[in-house]
DNA sequence: TAATCGTGGTT
DNA sequence: TAACCAAGATT
């Protein structure tokens, strides 16, 4: 039986990708390992994201924060601001939670075991094996979807996912060597990002296009099956932007489970196919000509925008009101900046 | 188990 | 343009 871990492990050496929190394989062979808590940092962060839109706010990230403690120590308020627009703001609640249980219940020193890393808030089975292998260099296994990819086409696995992850995690698991998995488990996922892309794999020049079954067989290309989704729905909403004459902003912090959970927004009405109006103070409103769309993960989204001026003695219903040098746009989730962009230059300083 | 949860880039 | 995709976790 053939090497395929060696094999894999020969072309990482040669062509691992750079990123900032990673340790280069020439590195790691002369014994040094990267900072646990960067490492942790990264693996929330690239969970469901690439790697361009993570190395800004990874550098952020560690440049105010330096340390679990420092981390741990920080209002919610700013870590929910510094990760504004990267999405899935669940994990930076949990990156929040983890940190405080890092330091409460370990001192500050991250467990290095799989089993315990899985306890921890937002540490789920691929992060656990991730931070395991690749900041203690354990012997774990991950599987992400690059892995689910690579092993699908490997072994030419037509199952669908998510059914079959089961049967591809076996396969990964029995791939992964003894020596210098926290680098295998990198090569893998380097190879599903450069080479085994899930559109137009560059098989010619893959490391494992000899033993890749798919390859042989012609089907790469259309591995891993999936069960098909449906379609994405469009529900609609209305938000009232409004501003007193300080300049002082009305906004609300959203409430912490759900969609946007703790994250800053402008008050409005549930988002449905006919929603109700729900202005937080009277006043004469003036709808915005025109609405904010996005698009989330299963939903369209089109935001009917309503403007007003507020008094300064204006007690809302909802929200309080933000004074000009509090508000920070870049705080706001991508899909209330997008309000705040069609809205604000109606609401401007007088 | 299946639904929920963002965003930006690619095709 | 719409669908697809990205180093998933949680409930």
């Amino acid at each position: 039986m053939r090497d395929l871990s060696s094999e894999l492990l020969a072309w990482y050496d040669a062509h691992a990708r750079e990123m900032p929190w990673r340790v280069a394989p020439a590195d790691r062979k002369a014994g040094v390992l990267p900072d646990p808590y960067a490492v942790w940092m990264s693996e929330v962060m690239l969970q469901q994201t690439t790697v361009a839109a993570v190395r800004d706010y990874h550098r952020k990230f560690l440049q105010i924060w330096p340390t679990v403690h420092d981390l741990a120590a920080a209002d919610d308020a700013d870590v929910m601001a510094a990760w504004a627009g990267l999405g899935y703001y669940a994990r930076a609640r949990n990156l929040l939670k983890c940190a405080r249980a890092v330091v409460a219940d370990y001192d500050g020193i991250f467990p290095e075991t799989y089993a315990e890393l899985l306890k921890l808030p937002g540490i789920g089975p691929y992060t656990a094996a991730a931070v395991a292998a690749i900041a203690f260099d354990r012997r774990e296994t991950v599987v992400d979807g690059n892995v689910e990819r690579v092993m699908a086409r490997l072994h030419d696995i037509h199952a669908p996912l998510p059914g079959s992850k089961a049967e591809l995690t076996a396969r990964a698991e029995e791939l992964t060597p003894q020596d210098r998995p926290g680098d295998y488990a990198q090569a893998v996922m380097d190879l599903g990002a450069t080479i085994c892309t899930p559109r137009s794999p560059a098989c010619g020049i893959c490391p494992w296009r000899e033993p890749c079954a798919a390859r042989d067989a012609g089907t790469a290309g259309e591995l891993p099956k999936k069960t098909p989704k449906k379609k994405t729905p469009t529900r609609f909403g209305i938000v009232y932007v409004a501003r007193r004459k300080d300049g002082a902003w009305l906004l609300e912090t959203r409430p912490e489970n759900g969609l946007l959970g703790g994250m800053l927004g402008w008050p409005g009405s549930a988002w449905t196919d006919d929603p109700e109006p729900q202005p937080p103070f009277e006043a004469e409103w003036t709808e915005l000509s025109e609405e904010a769309r996005h698009t989330f993960t299963h939903f369209h989204l089109r935001l009917k925008i309503m403007t007003a001026r507020a008094g300064l003695d204006t007690r809302p219903l909802r929200g309080e009101f933000l004074s000009q040098g509090k508000f920070n746009p870049t705080a706001l989730p991508t899909a209330m900046r997008k309000v705040f962009d069609l809205a604000h230059l109606t609401l401007r300083d007088d």
